[in-house]
DNA sequence: ATGCATAATTTCGTATACGATTTTGTATTG
DNA sequence: CAATACAAAATCGTATACGAAATTATGCAT
């Protein structure tokens, strides 16, 4: 990787987004301590814009940070976990069901061919592609999201997620064959115009029964709370 | 005020809860210049912790950050306040749903006294104290969110409107009389035991009906997008 | 007076330095 | 050997200093 450009931004800017970077990659995996002189040299920059950028990264739940103590790659625990994926179950519903009306016949008909190649990567069980697909499949469908908040709270849950993102169709094989259906049954109802609540509970239960086969394999969960359907 | 703990937390934490106490509060009202150096001395401490508050603050949406400008108290341009709005019945209609089935008759009790004190003070006109008490109401309510996520994307909602809080009350008089009522209608839901999918239709009827009370003032806003109810 | 170029001022951005705190390592003692 | 006490190292926290960028003020020409 060059250095790339040496102006334009901040180099707190460019920590923030390098460090960022690493932990959604996974070349700092959660538990990795960011020791901000070393990280700094790294990045060619001081400590102090190094703290600064992960401070903000902390205000987004990716790094914890304690007091004289320093920072460390938030991990995702089960229970974060859990946490995270209601958390998404709701706000994908309501962006989902939101964008809908706005969604149009070529927007579809992109969203239905990353599906189709996400069918294709079942055959050959390559699950980060199929995790990338994924994210795609979503984005098309959040793009035209009339309530940027909203899809920024989408945006923050799926980095919280972070390199774990992946870890549920990798684990539960028939899970990712079910999705597949489920992303076409959405694309089938925003095409004939269901109702904003049929869509928005189709996308919840898309994302809570991702959830529910975690679970299902992690029965020592204290299932804390029945999801809303 | 007293000089307060000189130890035990670090000055920029200080410095982070001092200004966001100073933005909730409206001593710095939206559109404030917060120019690093000035704060840091208001505040005892040099400009380096108070561009770390300011960068987290930025992170939560309370100020906006333009390189090599500075900081300013985000405004809520009625925009802005739209998907707040629209995003806070939706997290709010979450959590006021997840948490129902913990609620036990002395919160509702509880409750309904805040509520009770709140009808009070539709007779002296009384919208900060309204107001306050409105906040006391739903923190009853979601004291016993299971999920500390959604709970932590109220909060941020809440902090977002800031001092406009309380605008919509004080601008559309009978919305208040309204609120009041909805309050009780929630708690008897509470009460009887009705299914989530009831309890948080009427959570998120309550929030996005003061968005329209509003709206309906100001109907030069593009209404961008049909609520979620 | 108006518009533009340029100088002065303000404010930001970050490297450096150094004290404070925590962690780690080592030695001493029961 | 385990536990404690203390010393050394690592790391954080922030004040200071100074260059860079943007904003404001000034002066000159039209």
């Amino acid at each position: 990787m060059s250095e790339a450009a040496p102006a334009s931004t901040s180099k707190s800017e460019r920590a923030y987004s390098a460090i960022k970077a690493h932990i959604l990659e996974g070349d700092y995996s959660p538990g990795y301590r960011l020791v901000l002189a070393k990280i700094g040299e790294e990045l060619g920059v001081s400590a102090v814009p190094v703290r600064e950028a992960i401070r903000r990264l902390e205000a987004e739940g990716l790094v914890t940070f304690e007091r004289n103590v320093g920072a460390t790659v938030a991990s995702i625990d089960p229970v974060q976990y859990l946490y995270t994926m209601q958390t998404l179950s709701i706000v994908e519903g309501a962006a989902t069901a939101l964008s809908a009306p706005l969604i149009g016949a070529a927007d579809v008909a992109r969203a239905r061919e990353v599906n189709e190649r996400m069918r294709e990567c079942l055959k050959h069980f390559d699950p980060v592609r199929f995790t990338r697909l994924n994210q795609d499949f979503h984005s098309v469908l959040f793009e035209h999201c009339p309530n940027p908040h909203i899809l920024d709270l989408v945006h923050r849950g799926w980095n919280r997620l972070g390199s774990l993102r992946s870890s549920t169709f990798r684990f539960v094989p028939g899970r990712a064959h079910e999705s597949v259906e489920e992303h076409e049954a959405i694309l089938r109802l925003i095409e004939t115009g269901a109702d904003a609540d049929t869509i928005e509970k189709a996308a919840r239960r898309h994302r809570s029964a991702t959830l529910d086969a975690y679970l299902a394999q992690a029965p020592s969960l204290p299932q804390p709370t029945p999801a809303l359907h």
